[in-house]
DNA sequence: AATGAATGAGCCTTCATTCAT
DNA sequence: AATGAATGAAGGCTCATTCAT
């Protein structure tokens, strides 16, 4: 039993619970409690590492899209063409580690409450620009500057509407329709600008 | 001087106060007192009225769902068209009424709560099962079977994608963009169809 | 058992049960549970009330002051000339309702809360200042100028003095013999003056 | 390399800390965890010096009441006659070192504290009766014992409702000020007797 | 029809204190 | 000699809800 070095382990495991918490109750109305339960600490264990509440939940957000962020290096760093890097951007966002149940959840549930919190509108607005630009990237070459930019914000949002469709459907995410509509959309663009 | 015939007022100023309440605050964690007293009325009143706090809730879901069918139904009865009953559902969704701030907050959060309350979740699905119905009725004429299925399913994705860019957005709704870059979308589906 | 008009009386209880709970613990550690508990409610309808625990010390302080305020206003309006001014100031703050055990540990414990809290400091800056002005108006008329703010800054400090003894005391309070004292202390002070 | 003898040095730095803290904050609420910090050690060696909080704040109260007998034996080892002697209490209550703000509030809140344990209690009793067996034997041989006795009550109270006082006021204590108003009340009861 | 009065339950947070290392 | 880790206990505060009027 290591009585020593067990912060890191610590926060780590407050983190996951908090996701799954959130992700369970589909709210960021869970307790302290409630989570300091799921990773096995007393609740003020979760104060004397985080401080408040909010804090706990901003750094479990915060830690959602450096999770992200790192897939979606890993996905971008082996896409060999333009095309091939928007698709992996797409991909990302549904792979089994972002597109399933409680992390949907926890992800719409801070999308809620940035509503009324300007540290969490902040890392979301991060994570919107970050989305665009990775989107861009590979758009820009393919289609003119102000058709892609339309196209980046029209992807954007529909994978956030998958994402909210998907946490009102039961049973196993989808991911896969979910990526075929996305592709479909993009190829409608793309093509369009090709052929006609 | 007992006032008679109070109730549908004051049925409905509570729902509009819950509205209200729930867009400013980006939550549903308003409490009966705030309601009340946008409504003007003490909390008991609230109570008296509606039972508990998840009935005013359901009951203001209800409100909404039967406000936007109503305007579809109005736009749906003056469309010529196929293809213009397809816009006339898209239209509808960001209509000055629908998307503005305050009624966009309350879908979005409603959709969170809609996670862990069967209720909510059972109203939002005949929410989405009408609009999907109401797109079929245009794309089935304009596409084959299965792939109107997919381009409504889209349709309703985006559509839903940017009700919540809208909610992290300051400033006033963006509605000509939106309803833009929806038809856009359509247009390339419709047309990847008839062109090659 | 009216149910109507129970703001004043419950005020007034918990302010009661305030002073006492503070004087009989010595502290203002005093819990909510344990004043409302003594005025026979609950903590919450103390919060409902008075807001925040700050909130019913500030009231509570402001009643005693408000209360030393009235007798002493009393005892000064049967004051026939200058010297019996001065007298009566300093019995009215030796009164059976001023210098019993709980009222006195009660201004104690002000005193020492004041030094972290502006509000209480502004609170107890005023009852300074009347004091003052109030030996003065006696003071101001035995003895020259100079002399009387002097004399009137010692016999204020004396008063304070004689309470924070009486805290430390135990058993009945021995009003009389403070008084004695500090009438001793003043009539060294004007006769030094007459004969010298 | 374990350090040896550190135990005096941690002692006097926690005690030297718990002043300064109380003082600082004008209240006995500080925490063990703000005592340790400010003293560069953490809360648990606190524990292992000195037990529970409590007998932290007694060993401080203990050192404040030593150092102030300290100076007092000092000074009244200087002092050439009786009427010096009782000059030389006064000064010494007044002096640089007592008469900071820190230190003043430091005592007001163990006297307040008092009210409600026995322990410090005992302690401030025994501080009172050195101050007036103190100013005894110099009042003694000036007055008429019971004349004596009176006064040296008196002043006692003076010296505790300056401290009061200078609690209130911001700024730098006025050291001067009081001992002249003390040496004021003292000249004006000792020429009484002897003159009229 | 409407409300003031009142409360139980629950949550966040703080803090002294202990223990193994 | 010293501390990081951890917690139980307790307090302030909020809120939905009930009830008598």
């Amino acid at each position: 039993m290591p009585k020593v070095g067990m912060e890191p382990l610590r926060r780590r495991a407050l983190i996951d619970a908090t996701i799954s918490a959130i992700g369970e109750r589909g709210s960021l109305d869970v307790t302290m409690s409630e989570i300091a339960g799921r990773a096995g600490v007393s609740p003020a264990l979760a104060h004397h590492y985080f401080g408040a509440k909010g804090d706990l939940l901003h750094a479990t957000m915060r830690h959602l899209l450096a999770e992200l962020g790192r897939d979606l290096r890993a996905a971008l760093a082996t896409a060999p063409d333009a095309r091939s890097r928007v698709s992996a951007v797409v991909r990302v966002n549904f792979s089994p580690t972002q597109f399933q149940p409680e992390t949907v959840a926890a992800w719409l549930t801070f999308y809620v409450a940035a509503q009324h919190s300007p540290e969490l509108r902040r890392l979301l607005r991060i994570y919107a620009r970050r989305l665009h630009s990775n989107l861009m990237t590979g758009l820009g070459r393919l289609l003119p500057r102000n058709e892609a930019e339309r196209t980046a914000e029209s992807t954007a949002a529909l994978i956030d509407g998958f994402y909210i469709r998907r946490a009102l459907r039961d049973g196993p995410p989808d991911a896969g329709n979910a990526i075929a509509l996305v592709e479909e959309f993009l190829a409608a663009r793309i093509n369009q600008r090709k052929q006609p």
